[in-house]
DNA sequence: AAGTAGTGTTAGGCGATGTTAACTATTTTA
DNA sequence: TAAAATAGTTAACATCGCCTAACACTACTT
């Protein structure tokens, strides 16, 4: 195996990677074809990115057969995956934007998260799920606080609220 | 003045904008030389930048000539830093991620987030500072999280307190 | 003012990524 | 199975952004 398979992708491969792991998983192999519609690039720029990933060892692939990925690129594609999962309910839990501008803005910014990034914005989604002090309350106070750009909120009631959930939840968990 | 101005700059030129107008800040002009330095590439790759953001009507350039923004290049290179800063203060302040580190995403991630998600991060962090379910506590709280993996904390205490200042504070306020 | 050090530009090249047009292989279907 | 439709490849070319090497200009320094 070449270094190649160590240097980091280009954002354009990664895309190509990432489309390739949706297309096998659907139709159990990938085809160039199939790869271009996705991409919005025509079928030659496609024999193109297959032979750079085929050289860096990350899909099966020879000319005219079915691609499939490797179990390299199937590690590279699931990271590229995860990061752009991590982003998009990042963006559409937290910061509730619209799915299809969530979709969008992880689907650019997948390519230059760091791992540690990544990371930490998973744990900030686990967070806010366990952590009593998010809530639907929360999720409406910071939507308001979005559209009128003030703080709106009776402070002391929400959070008088916050905490009789607690109490109440802590009562559940003893029965 | 072309059209070029008007269509979106690549992440490279964003790049030499956003270090022109620091250059600028410091400098009063920015010079070829330093603008090199700053981006660690040679002189000649600067001088192609630097037609093509005069072609934009980004900057005022002639050969030889010291380098400044125009106008429409300062509206740009400041939404450029604006995206920089906010994403670099989202990681610092929300993420909790070193200094470093967050700069090194920032850098990379500033051309590829749009308008609205920029905003919501914004309203993310002014939301962090007014709500009071956020505070020490709760940053300490999350570190804790991302340090074990798991939840550690007495969340009743927690939000008890949360509830305590608030109505210490309300009692300041009426003073 | 002349020589020199430093700065800026030009010319030519390279790799990555895309295009179109033409050709080849495969698959469908009549 | 032969023809037609579809899919994949190749070749030639464009653009972007960088590089190196060589040359041109500017500005110190003495």
């Amino acid at each position: 195996m070449s270094n190649d398979a160590l240097e980091g992708l280009s954002a354009s491969l990664e895309d190509y990677l990432e489309v390739i792991f949706h297309l096998e998983k659907s139709n159990r192999v990938a085809r160039a074809k199939d790869i271009a519609d996705q991409m919005n690039v025509q079928r030659a720029s496609v024999t193109g990115a297959l032979k750079a990933l085929a050289g860096k060892g990350l899909i099966n692939y020879s000319p005219y057969s079915f691609i499939t990925l490797t179990p390299s690129g199937r590690v590279i594609a699931e990271d590229i995956i995860h990061r752009h999962e991590t982003l998009k309910q990042f963006f559409i839990i937290a910061l509730q934007l619209p799915p299809e501008e969530a979709e969008a803005n992880a689907c650019r910014m997948e390519h230059s998260i760091n791992p540690n990034a990544v990371d930490r914005l998973v744990s900030l989604l686990e967070f806010m799920k366990i952590c009593p002090r998010f809530g639907t309350d929360w999720f409406t106070a910071f939507a308001r606080y979005c559209q009128k750009g003030s703080q709106t909120s009776d402070c002391e009631a929400c959070v008088r609220d916050c905490l009789e959930r607690i109490i109440a939840c802590e009562k559940d968990d003893t029965h």
